[in-house]
DNA sequence: CTGAAAGCGCTAACAG
DNA sequence: CTGTTAGCGCTTTCAG
């Protein structure tokens, strides 16, 4: 045994005076090989501790049963929950998940894409980073004809598959249920403007106000990133404004968890003083004191719905996929912090 | 072109008029060729995308840059930022993870073993699942020559590289603390006993006690599973008893938040009924309030040193590869839950 | 029902 | 400096 105690397909074959091709036939269960013979070599392939080598079959059959994803961050909640949803369903069809993170930087995103490319990934799942620049890395897995999912953090501009919620809609609602309790000054720490979450959060928000005839405050809308320090940022400049806001809506749950840190800090009281609000329905929202109002985004199903696209994606057999955005429902989650 | 638009040595060679191997060996900047050479065919393999496949040289290499994470949860804290570091540092070695969670199954850790093993991963970093019964299936990688690195629930009965903390002494601390603290009886809400990180902490509470000269209740022992449900329950049955605890240890954060939302529940105030103290230090123990004394275990940390300990071990050329346990140091984070 | 042979893409002796 | 050849482990025609 030359490699290290692995059985081969050939050991088996010399062992059992066989041919390799009746061997892989039997181990495949195939009608032309005799019951007799079936027995004989699988039995002793499992005596023998025998497993297919998958590097070898995906040579062979030009396809591996490996799905490469993309995520900006490992850590994030939205984030874990939705790789657990896509680790779910891809291991009940028999796959295995090679995870990246771009670290929300285009080079690692790019290298990154390389990497599950040259690994022949069966097709990808990925989530932008925020620096992300152009889409040629994406647009040219395209090219190849390898089924890509967006979920979340969308290309517009490539055809494929994608999941999202509908941000323009929930921000919409939650910057009118803001306005319905009251709130007349709400701020809006939204995220970097060429990302389309933060676009169209940044305008369900905006249009809100117009809808509810009350005039929109530009210097309310401070730009940043979509992470907790960005949130600190954001409530620094805040502070450097002439009058306060009496509530803000944050792009993201980590962003309001950041703005929630530096309030605690000041002597402002969230909601006397001011409202906070996230986006995400991190577990954490529902823990802190006071608790956090927030819009629920099912980030399991949305990983798992990405994961299920890809699937009949990589499993359609006809020469044109049709393919579709998935929009899954969101949810207003009120507590104390409004 | 057969295989939607990858272009292979086989092609390049072809329409540069070359041999293959003359191609490969360019590419890999073999001194044997000529300079002018490799730039013609590097230039070349840049234009028309060229990308080497890794199937095909993982099977003639016999060896995958890729190495296989199996952890028993991937949207705990804990995990996805030991996560965060094994892919911080198997990406900056140019190697690719696959991710595989057992859900705390048995059964899943067997088989995504197996499905690991099958893709030939250059070596395995595993954490092990609650439920996990035996650890042949582990023995077995150990036996092909595998590489196997364990973080924090490790096999004793393993010969194989482990990153933990010191869990005795770290709850030895912990329980002292407590004790320093003026609480009496002092309840620990355990984890599974086949477990080392459970053993080993419940020992380090049992004689922290004796050292103390407390008498150690084993009624205040509650035994249970190690994430936030098993803290639920845990509490529930900490209320049967006819006489509560002034303090509750828990075996893991999750363990303490549930412990943390059940107690809200009830009458009890923290820390003046009853104080809580957790392990890991999940950013959410710093956010609730109160907020929550715990046990700060180095997460990115271990996964990264697991991560560094497997590659040297993947690289190591000698006949024999000495294994290494680090321990990583602790800390007790003091908050207003005690 | 079974076997021989070719080949997936790449690398590495071995020859020139 | 470059080419020929064989082979990694497996599947799949094609031929008996």
């Amino acid at each position: 045994m030359i490699n290290k105690g692995r059985v081969t397909i050939k050991d088996i074959a010399r062992d059992l005076n066989l041919s390799t091709s009746t061997v892989s036939r039997a181990l495949r269960n195939h009608p032309d090989i005799s019951d007799a013979t079936k027995k004989l070599v699988v039995q002793y392939a499992n005596e023998n501790d025998y497993h297919p080598d998958a590097i070898a079959q995906s040579l062979k059959n030009m396809r591996t049963n490996t799905i490469g994803v993309m995520v900006p961050e490992i850590k994030h909640d939205f984030f874990s929950a939705a790789l657990n949803g896509i680790e779910d369903v891809t291991y009940a069809a028999g796959f295995t998940i090679m995870v990246c993170k771009s670290n929300e930087s285009y080079e690692r995103e790019v290298l990154n894409t390389r990497a599950l490319l040259s690994n022949r990934v069966a097709g990808f799942i990925v989530s932008i980073a925020q620096n992300s620049i152009t889409h040629d890395h994406f647009q040219s897995l395209k090219d190849k004809g390898i089924p890509l999912v967006f979920f979340d953090r969308i290309a517009e501009d490539i055809e494929a598959s994608k999941v999202m919620i509908d941000d323009y809609e929930a921000a919409f609602k939650a910057t009118e249920y803001l306005i319905n309790k009251g709130y007349k000054k709400i701020a809006h720490f939204a995220g970097p403007d060429n990302m389309i979450i933060s676009r169209e959060r940044h305008n369900g928000y905006k249009d809100a106000f117009e809808k509810n005839n009350i005039k929109y405050d530009k210097n309310y809308v401070i730009r940043g990133g979509l992470n907790e320090e960005d949130g600190m940022i954001a409530f620094q400049k805040l502070q450097e404004l002439p009058k306060m806001p009496d509530a803000i809506l944050a792009v993201t749950d980590p962003v309001a968890i950041g703005a929630f840190v530096q309030i605690n800090q000041s002597k402002l009281k969230i909601p006397d003083d001011i409202a906070l609000m996230g986006f995400s329905n991190n577990a954490i929202t529902s823990l802190v004191s006071p608790s956090i109002t927030t819009v629920a985004q099912p980030a399991y199903e949305m990983g798992s719905t990405a994961a299920k696209m890809l699937l009949e994606e990589i499993h359609y057999k006809g020469s044109y996929f049709q393919h579709r955005t998935e929009v899954l429902s969101t949810q207003l989650i009120e507590r104390e912090s409004t």
